[in-house]
DNA sequence: TAGGCCATCTGGTCCT
DNA sequence: AGGACCAGATGGCCTA
C-alpha cells in the first residue's frame, strides 16, 4: 500500500461513531485499541505531516490565532472540570480540613461513597420489612442516621493514612 | 533523585 | 466552519 493509500485508509472510520465515542478508563489500565497503538500513531503522525505539507492554512498568523483561541477554550474547559471536581470534593464526608484528594482519589472515593449509601438504603429496606408491623414510616434520612454508611476508601496509602480506613479494589 | 500529580499546549476526531 | 472533547507530550512542582 502506498503512503497515500495508507493515509486514505487511516482517515476512514473503522468503527461506528457510537462506539468510537467511548474511551473509558478500564480497571486494568492496559486497554489499547488499534486506534491508540504506537504503530498506528506513528503512521498517523506521518500522514499528518504529509497532509500539512500539502494543505497549509492560508497564513500562519490565522493559524496562530485559531490555535490560541482553541487553547483558551481548552484551558477554560479544564478549569470547569476542576471546579466540578472541587464541588465533588466539598461534599465528600469525613475528610480532614487540610486534605485535598487527587483527581483520581476523588473519583474513587465518590464511587465508594455512593456505593456505601446504596448499601445503607438497602439495609434499611431490609430492616424495615423485618419489623413486626411494617409501618414504612422510616425516611431515607432516618435510615442513614441510623445506619451511617461505612465508606470504603480508595486504595492509595495516602487516603488510608488520612482517613484511617481500609480500602477495597 | 525518581516518581506522582498537575496545568498547558497541541493535533485529531466528532458534533452541531 | 467552529466548538467540544480527547489523549499524547512536555515541563514544573512536590514528596518520599
Amino acid at each position: 500500500m502506498s503512503p497515500k493509500e495508507q493515509c486514505a485508509d487511516m482517515s476512514a472510520p473503522k468503527t461506528p461513531k457510537s462506539t468510537l465515542k467511548f474511551r473509558g478508563i478500564f480497571p486494568t489500565g492496559n486497554f489499547q485499541s488499534k486506534e491508540s497503538s504506537s504503530e498506528h500513531l506513528a503512521q498517523k503522525k506521518k500522514c499528518a505531516t504529509l497532509e500539512a505539507g500539502r494543505s497549509r492554512l492560508s497564513s500562519d498568523v490565522q493559524r496562530g490565532k485559531r490555535r490560541s483561541k482553541a487553547n483558551d477554550r481548552e484551558r477554560h474547559r479544564m478549569h470547569n472540570l476542576n471546579s466540578a471536581l472541587d464541588a465533588l470534593r466539598s461534599i465528600l464526608p469525613g475528610l480532614p480540613e487540610d486534605t485535598k484528594l487527587t483527581k483520581i482519589e476523588t473519583l474513587r472515593f465518590a464511587h465508594n461513597y455512593i456505593w456505601a449509601l446504596t448499601e445503607t438504603l438497602r439495609m434499611c429496606d431490609q430492616q424495615a420489612s423485618n419489623l413486626p408491623e411494617h409501618t414504612g414510616s422510616l425516611t431515607e434520612w432516618d435510615c442513614i442516621r441510623q445506619f451511617p454508611p461505612k465508606i470504603n476508601c480508595g486504595q492509595t496509602t495516602k487516603i488510608k493514612s488520612k482517613l484511617g480506613c481500609v480500602g477495597i479494589n
